[in-house]
DNA sequence: CGCACCGGGTTCCTATAGGATTTGTGACAT
DNA sequence: ATGTCACAAATCCTATAGGAACCCGGTGCG
């Protein structure tokens, strides 16, 4: 609750507008899955659920938008974003391959301490988190993860990179729901992930952008194995 | 055009709606330089501009800012993002070296013959256009220079790199109005462009990426050499 | 049976109004 | 002169209303 402390301090630190609170709960469920690929995301329907009017709504769609997750057309409103067919996610894995490894090389020599920290936080919460099949036990994984690549993107310490690795990190949020994909060998990709933190670690640009760049293609690879099929 | 045939046809194709008319007149008016780094963007004063209602401005708004082009903050409205600081400059060219050898690298196996073609264009464009010192002379000079790297993008096929480039792309445009830097050694631009396209003409992808490295790294160092304080 | 037509309901889109917040200005006290 | 306060204007933000477009049944006709 910022809004206690903040009146105690005298001046609002918060500053959020409704449009604000609507685009993080759509993103959130866009997240959870609680809306799916293809699904209608009506601007009225959607304020209705929100109880607030269709204006911030529509400004919050707007946003989302240009991320991806929502796909409007013009006089028929926002629908989710359809199912990644196999050949989005050999694009999308292309662009990781090509971002990535990269951020990681950048990383490697402007990493702060508490950078290093946070990352090697997030491969622990890895190694700890439950790895059962329902949805909402291997959440926490896939949140550490995304934790772990989006510390590397923000430790490149390059504003267009961030962004255009956040624009892919929600898509790849995306895809880990509803591509079908649960945990697939997560002993492995965890040791994958140890080896591109002690890379990073260890202050070699060169061995942290290989790590990387053999993470993401084996990823690529065990995602490809476990759906064949299309 | 569409409306046209679609008027003949008995059903408007177009489906164009108020906002994106406001939209693509922001982003005219920011490429322009009509609307200055920092400027304040009043919805209501646009909407007053524009002779529409604030509910599209501030539909159009919300888009643009995930462009990087407006920053928002809550409760105070709208400002064109501020000029590029050296740092900036420095980020982006890093983002571009990370990002367009890729591009070309894969738009050399995959580009069609409609694309080499339209790349052919924009190179002749560049040569003939006028090099004169006001700005709507070497309007169409930068107008060639961003389609010839925006169709390199597209031709990579690849959704997700195509729209971190038109990110980018977008951002070098205001670089190039705001900067301060005008056309330096066209003459040799010109030539990395024709190396480039030489490059993807003869279907070598390694050779491709590395003239086009070349060419960014040598862009930066022309404007870094022109823009030596600040 | 297939297909054009045509309401009714839903949804999108835009304009407008008014409350909330910020900004600018000027008087006043220190 | 400087800082503070109050007040007015501008601006942002949200809700609401109504016109326009779309979707979906049903009906009638070939």
């Amino acid at each position: 609750m910022p809004d206690a402390s903040a009146a105690r301090a005298g001046f609002p630190v918060s500053r959020q507008v409704l449009a604000d609170h609507v685009y993080e709960a759509l993103l959130e469920w866009l997240m959870d899955g609680r809306l799916e690929p293809g699904a209608a995301v009506s601007i009225d329907g959607m304020a209705r659920e929100l109880d607030v009017s269709p204006t911030p709504v529509r400004e919050a769609l707007a946003r989302l938008e240009h991320t991806g997750m929502v796909r409007r057309v013009a006089l028929k409103g926002y629908r989710v974003a359809p199912v990644f067919t196999r050949e989005d996610f050999a694009e999308l894995m292309e662009a990781r391959l090509s971002i990535e490894p990269v951020n990681a090389r950048l990383a490697c020599s402007r990493m702060t301490a508490e950078g290093l920290e946070s990352l090697k936080q997030a491969v622990e919460d890895l190694r700890n988190a439950p790895r059962g099949g329902s949805f909402a036990e291997y959440r926490s994984y896939l949140e550490a993860d995304e934790r772990f690549h989006q510390i590397i993107a923000a430790q490149a310490k390059n504003q267009f990179l961030l962004t255009a690795y956040n624009t892919l990190g929600g898509q790849i949020q995306r895809f880990r729901l509803f591509g079908g994909v649960g945990i697939t060998d997560a002993e492995q990709a965890i040791a994958e992930h140890q080896a591109v933190l002690d890379a990073l670690a260890s202050g070699d640009p060169e061995t942290a952008a290989a790590m990387m760049t053999e993470h993401v293609q084996k990823v690529r690879g065990r995602a490809m194995a476990d759906a064949p099929a299309e």
